[in-house]
DNA sequence: GAGTTTGAAACT
DNA sequence: CAGTTTCAAACTC
């Protein structure tokens, strides 16, 4: 590989617009010569910046089908990982992790060092054994129980899991010896541990002392030995989360169920693949096995039916990817990282339901983690519907990364991110945990949780960028996981092939059969929107089939500053593409779910086929698998999911079904509002919900309209995060059409924005919310700190109303007072808001300001409305206007279509709510293009303007 | 796999 | 703002 900087500099020469190398080269460490390093960076890439907003995002999890998912990051890192740990049991992987603890991976150790597998799985035990320790009791209890799994203990002690464990403890000593012989020592690890901790109590604070174990070891970096302790503490930790979470989630979702098993087959065939040896193929069985066994014995104290058979398999998978090394070591490694993806795929699976239920623990415990993803815009690719596939993508760009707290590490940072998706997966597994904490007997709970995220989430499709996702370090947010879950699969296939640009050519682009999207450029490098990459915020991955690519982690500062260039010119450059309009009503159509449906979502800016007749992938709009809208200066347009006639009699019809009193009442009614707030104080709502509320919510007009009455204004943004919050949402919003509806919502996680515009603006702003609040992200619920960030960003952007800033900044004073879960709300209001302009020009600005930001964000909100009329992509300013929606499609701009409806209109009567039409942006990951924004949305522009 | 078509993105 | 060029994906052969 060339050096990064040379080749910088060399784009930067060939790239017109883009880089800017100056803070470059130097930083990406040089590292990458080794294939293995450019391939594990082009993987890491996808966390950094996503990871960040998946963190909340999962709540994402629902997130977003689509875009594209880099295949490789996750299952690479995975497999690598485990390969890896079986070499390097040494304590320097504790090492990393003890460090990654505290911070992140270097660029090269991670990279070098194979260790960072482990790291990951460390930090992700780690992270599950803050959960669980602030879970406390609940979640020790548990974690026990994956103690015992994992150990197979011989005691059963512990009534809860133990039991089911001991079969699988029969299992695993049928396995061959030399497995055999590992699982003892793990066992012996665990039986330690436990009997260190316990005592042979039934039920344990395992957790605890596995995190204690972990702590020891890290402060010690103890030899091997201490190593399976670590491990198996981990994969305890990894094997309750994904126990509770098997619970939760079989009792909510059977269907995912089936999905994960499919998956798991797939996955176990492709670490087949890559599986080296027999000799780890065997473990992984016995891995499998018990697993399984354990998973199913778990699940069947549980829930049987459930998926935790299914996660059985695919922990079985991951345990492939593990394979060697010694077998205690191997078997730990691979039962973390078993684990770790079980619970990702998992994540991927139920990604939806699983995020939402992560999120509000999430939320709740940390609150950072819970900022969505907001940035993340969705391109086309990411377009809920078209997308259905899962590839979330994860990679994940590295600009994130720079924000990200660890910025020193670069390439590491990609590294970093994926391990922070992984982590996040670990996180949300916690979430899940703690929720399931309470063990069996406290699963109700959580599995109704499950259940509930589960409808919500109901579309698996969603998916959403990494990049942003990558911002949120702890965030790691659920899309992250699910998408790196997604990615790893691919990954690994991808590491069985080094070679990166074998794949490319299209596959079928936005879906690869993963759905993952590869690029093909060969004179933009992958710089340019042409990209879909690029477009996307994911780094370029093997798949990819692009000629001197610059997307990639190595060059995360041309990549970070040829965003801002174009972000400068076009704000909503990176928006999401398709906006989601969540009809209050199931459908007016008849198709609730399907975005298919005309009604259901849009493109932002609308195609303008004139051949195609809007029924070939050359339309934005059919490929995102929405309909055309009056946006579209399409002709002859015969989209199938919906052509611009039938859109706008929709909205008509939906306006005025919609419109109705509900509308009035959330605008209106101070109660409602309060209602909102408790139910998002109360619901753990995951983030993802949230957003998808907020994207149902029309949120944007609402926000306009919290503009025009500042009082009213936040009254709404109130109601906006109170649509985040799932409950809340769904009885604000509509009634729950809501949740179900928006497979995408899910995945809008990501999109949390919701409006394109505002999803644009999130996505810049989770991003440099994430670089700046890394920190700030930890305390505050991922969510919240998006929005925060969110926020903070808007109020330095929105350059227009100083006086609104005042204004808003008292108001943000007062957000701040919220907790988190408001937050959450306001991230809803953002999207209501839905001028992202603002937000992300903010962003650069707001950095951290944290509460304030929030209320910022609601200025930026009265400010968006600004952009809104310019920027808000036709669809949302559709949505607005019920009726004379007609063509909102202004008749200069191509893309962009000028709100035809008066802002303030609109927003008074908050008719873009009140049409019940909701429009979620699927983001596509915005790169925090820090500052520039915002001047460029003063400008006013509409985003594409010119 | 190469070539053509298409429409978005970028540029003027 | 409009028009043109460039680009890469989608499509066809």
């Amino acid at each position: 590989m060339d050096s990064p900087q040379g080749v910088k500099n060399t784009f930067a020469a060939a790239a017109s617009t883009a880089t800017t190398d100056t803070t470059s080269s130097s930083e990406s460490p040089p590292v990458q010569e080794s294939p293995f390093f450019n391939y594990v960076n082009n993987l890491s890439p996808i966390k950094p910046v996503k990871a960040a907003h998946v963190a909340h995002g999962f709540p994402g999890f629902s997130s977003p089908p689509l875009v594209f998912t880099s295949p490789h990051i996750n299952s690479h890192r995975e497999a690598s990982l485990l390969r890896r740990t079986q070499y390097s049991q040494s304590p320097s992987v504790e090492s990393y992790q003890n460090e990654n603890v505290g911070k992140r991976y270097d660029h090269h150790d991670s990279k070098k060092s194979s260790s960072l597998l482990p790291n990951e799985l460390v930090n992700d035990a780690q992270k599950d054994c803050d959960f669980k320790n602030y879970a406390n009791t609940q979640s020790c209890s548990s974690s026990v129980c994956v103690d015992e799994y994992l150990a197979d203990h011989v005691k059963v002690d512990c009534d809860n899991p133990v039991h089911s464990f001991e079969p699988e403890v029969k299992q695993s000593d049928e396995v061959p010896k030399s497995s055999v012989g590992g699982l003892n020592n793990l066992r012996e690890s665990i039986l330690t541990f436990e009997d260190k901790n316990v005592g042979g109590e039934n039920v344990r604070m395992p957790v605890v002392s596995s995190e204690q174990m972990l702590q020891e070891e890290r402060g010690v970096e103890q030899p091997h030995k201490e190593v399976p302790d670590l491990k198996s503490s981990l994969s305890l930790t990894l094997a309750s989360q994904k126990q509770q979470f098997e619970e939760s989630f079989a009792q909510g979702v059977r269907e995912c169920e089936d999905y994960g098993e499919n998956t798991d087959v797939t996955s176990n065939v492709s670490a087949e693949n890559t599986v080296l040896n027999d000799y780890e193929v065997s473990q992984k069985h016995r891995g499998v096995r018990r697993r399984c066994l354990q998973f199913e014995e778990a699940s069947s104290n549980t829930f049987r039916n459930s998926p935790s058979s299914p996660h059985a398999a695919k922990i079985v998978i991951n345990s492939r990817a593990a394979p060697s090394s010694s077998e205690s070591k191997s078997l730990h490694s691979s039962h973390v990282a078993l684990n770790a993806t079980s619970t990702k795929k998992q994540m991927v699976k139920l990604s939806q339901p699983i995020t939402s239920l992560f999120l509000p623990r999430c939320s709740g415990n940390s609150p950072l983690a819970g900022s969505k993803r907001p940035g993340i815009g969705l391109h086309l690719n990411s377009i809920v519907n078209a997308v259905p596939l899962a590839c979330a993508t994860s990679t994940s760009m590295r600009l994130a990364e720079d924000c990200m707290s660890v910025q020193s590490m670069k390439p590491a940072s990609t590294m970093n991110s994926h391990v922070q998706n992984i982590q996040g997966c670990s996180i949300s597994s916690n979430a899940l945990t703690e929720a399931s904490a309470g063990n069996e007997d406290e699963r109700p709970e959580t599995s109704a949780l499950i259940a509930a995220t589960s409808t919500i989430s109901e579309s698996p499709t969603t998916m959403e960028p990494l990049y942003l996702l990558n911002h949120f370090e702890n965030p790691a947010t659920l899309h992250d996981k699910r998408k790196l879950s997604s990615e790893h699969a691919e990954s690994f296939e991808e590491l069985n092939q080094p070679s990166p640009r074998k794949k490319k050519k299209k596959s079928p682009s936005t879906s690869d059969g993963d759905g993952c999207k590869r690029c093909n450029c060969k004179k933009t490098k992958c710089l340019k929107l042409y990209c879909d990459c690029f477009a996307a915020g994911i780094y370029c991955a093997e798949p990819c089939a692009c000629q001197g690519c610059f997307n990639r982690p190595e060059y995360e500062d041309t990549v970070l500053e040829t965003r801002q260039q174009i972000e400068s010119r076009n704000p909503l450059a990176f928006a999401p593409k398709i906006i989601q309009r969540l009809n209050m009503f199931p459908a007016h159509n008849g198709e609730e779910g399907n975005l298919t449906t005309p009604s259901s979502a849009r493109h932002k800016r609308g195609c303008n086929c004139k051949k195609s007749m809007c029924l070939k992938k050359y339309c934005e709009c059919y490929q995102a698998n929405v309909g055309c809208s009056s946006g579209c200066r399409c002709e002859g347009c015969k989209n199938i999911y919906g052509r611009k006639e039938e859109y706008v009699a929709t909205e008509h019809a939906l306006s005025c079904d919609m419109v109705s009193s509900r509308v009035v009442e959330e605008r209106f009614d101070g109660t409602f509002n309060h209602k909102l707030e408790s139910v998002a104080n109360n619901t753990d709502l995951p983030c993802p919900e949230l957003y998808d509320l907020q994207n149902l919510s029309p949120i944007t007009p609402s926000l306009q309209f919290t503009d025009h009455g500042k009082g009213a204004a936040k009254s709404r943004l109130l109601s906006g995060k109170y649509l985040l919050t799932p409950g809340s949402d769904v009885t604000v919003l509509s009634s729950g059409t809501k949740f179900t509806r928006s497979p995408r919502n899910s995945e809008n996680n990501n999109v949390l924005l919701g409006t394109s515009k505002e999803v644009q603006d999130a996505g810049s702003f989770d991003w440099r919310m994430d670089y700046n609040n890394v920190g700030t992200m930890d305390q505050s619920s991922p969510i919240c700190d998006t929005d925060g960030n969110v926020c903070n960003l808007t109020p330095l952007s929105d350059p227009p109303s100083s006086a609104k800033a005042s204004s808003i900044s008292s108001r943000t004073r007062d957000w701040n007072r919220y907790p988190q879960t408001q937050a959450c709300h306001r991230s809803g209001h953002l999207l209501s808001g839905g001028s992202l302009r603002w937000r992300s020009s903010q962003i650069t600005a707001a950095t951290q300001l944290g509460e304030t930001k929030y209320l910022e964000c609601f200025d930026s909100d009265s400010r968006l409305y600004d952009i809104l009329e310019d920027e808000t992509p036709e669809v949302l300013k559709e949505t607005a206007p019920p009726i004379k929606s007609v063509k909102v499609s202004s008749p200069n701009k191509k893309r962009i279509s000028p709100p035809n409806v008066d802002m303030h209109d609109r927003s008074s009567s908050s008719g873009g709510l009140k049409s019940g039409i909701k429009y979620i942006l699927k983001a596509v990951p915005s790169f925090p293009p820090l500052t520039p924004c915002i001047d460029s949305k003063s400008s006013g522009d509409k985003s594409e303007g010119n």
